[in-house]
DNA sequence: TCTGGGGTCCTAGGACCC
DNA sequence: TCTGGGGTCCTAGGACCC
């Protein structure tokens, strides 16, 4: 049996864990650059706030009902989500952390989970703060139908038997399935499948043929049969990202080198945290496609390394070259971006015969940055390429304290 | 004026290999 | 008239996830 373990309102939990007075109120949570809303409280929803909402459209909403508004505060709930893993971790054999608010975990053969589950809500929720929804099945795709079944009672469902099973799909919609997005919704809305139960239906090459073989395991699930693997090792990652939009449009090729120098350092420094060196470097950017009247341009370019790295100055060397490649003039950049693949770990360097390879200065240098970053803070010592003004930086203007990670935010009690 | 960021997996097609 | 079979690697694009 698996048990899939879901943060209520992730980010709005947290958010209002440091801030009490906020109970009982309507609370959301802006994407980067406080572009759209990305977390609500049940009050915000009851508003009528949904999922994804632009903050420009629904501004009105916000001041009507005084809902209070905070910028993405990753810091903070990346370290509340370490917490809540930590707790679960002692509930469960086995522990596949899925994302940063949900967890599965292997029940192995626990028995009496009719009580078990309840406790391990309880003692999460007593330890960190943060609410919690689990629900139990024999798949994954279940036990995500089952923790959705939760929210709506007591925060615990769990399908142990056939016929629970049957009555649990019996009337779930099938949008809210996992795996079934906008483009498989509207395939199923066309041949008037409504519920689980009438998708698990079909035949199973009917799934195969037109979900390809993801639909094949996702009808396996739904009938109680496992096909996809608890995953306790996921951190072998295939690629690394760093993307930002800009606060303005850029249309100058040496701004855009600046955000480029950001973003590139950014990825170095992820990948020595990772202790991982990358063989390519993607460079893409975006325009804004909401506006049909500006030239579209969604360049993008793959660099290979002639030996892996993960040195600043190797990265933003290529980064700043390929986008002055990829910049056309007269077009509104909206976005832009950097992406690291063909990882490889630190230790396994490969050189390079033909290669004038600097015996380990870059590492050196690489070191010294990231000494004096994490002494004096992100960006001390950076690339001169960076700029100063940085007037495409994000927008942040909510933003709340590093209550967990920073001494001098620490909540203080009279 | 204002619409996020970071991932995964799958498929198809091209280039290349023996 | 009629030109193999079996691979790998890489890229681009689609669909989905939170």
């Amino acid at each position: 049996m698996f048990a899939l373990c879901d943060c209520n309102n992730f980010y709005a939990s947290a958010e209002r864990l440091f801030r009490p007075e906020l109970n009982g109120k309507p609370i959301v949570v802006l994407s980067n650059n406080d572009g759209c809303v990305i977390a609500r409280s049940e009050e915000a929803k009851a508003c009528g706030i949904k999922m994804g909402d632009p903050e420009f459209l629904v501004r009105d909403l916000i001041k009507k009902f005084g809902i209070e508004v905070f910028s993405s505060n990753y810091v903070l709930y990346g370290d509340m989500s370490e917490r809540v893993m930590h707790n679960l971790a002692r509930w469960f054999p086995k522990l596949d952390v899925y994302s940063i608010d949900e967890a599965f975990g292997w029940l192995g053969g626990i028995k009496g989970l009719q009580h078990y589950i309840p406790e391990v809500r309880k003692s999460v929720v007593r330890n960190t703060g943060i609410p919690v929804s689990i629900g139990v099945a024999p798949t994954k795709t279940l036990a995500k139908l089952a923790n959705k079944l939760s929210k709506k009672t007591n925060g615990v469902m769990v399908l142990d038997n056939d016929e629970k099973i049957t009555a649990a799909v019996k009337e779930f919609p099938v949008h809210d399935l996992w795996g079934v997005g906008r483009q498989h919704y509207k395939k199923f809305e066309a041949l008037g499948i409504r519920t689980a139960a009438e998708l698990r239906n079909m035949p199973e090459m009917w799934f195969k043929q037109n979900m390809t073989i993801m639909g094949q395991r996702m009808w396996n699930e739904l009938w109680g049969r496992p096909a996809i693997p608890l995953e306790v090792m996921r951190e072998v990652k295939k690629g690394i990202t760093v993307s930002r939009s800009f606060r303005n449009y850029i249309e100058d090729p040496g701004v855009l080198a600046e955000a480029l120098t950001l973003y590139a350092s950014r990825l170095a420094e992820k990948l020595r945290n990772e202790k991982l060196r990358c063989l390519y470097l993607q460079v893409f950017l975006y325009t804004n496609k909401n506006r049909e009247d500006h030239p579209q341009h969604f360049p993008s370019h793959t660099h290979k390394l002639l030996i892996a790295s993960n040195s600043t100055t190797d990265l933003v060397s290529i980064a700043v070259r390929v986008s002055a490649r990829l910049f056309r003039p007269g077009v509104k950049y909206r976005k832009a971006g950097v992406i690291a693949t063909g990882l490889v770990p630190e230790s396994e360097l490969q050189l390079n015969a033909f290669y004038d390879h600097d015996h380990g200065k870059k590492d050196v240098v690489s070191a010294v940055l990231d000494k004096l970053n994490l002494a004096y803070g992100r960006g001390t010592l950076r690339m001169a390429t960076e700029g100063y003004e940085k007037k495409w930086r994000l927008k942040h203007e909510y933003l709340s304290q590093g209550y967990t990670t920073r001494w001098s935010d620490i909540i203080k009690v009279k």
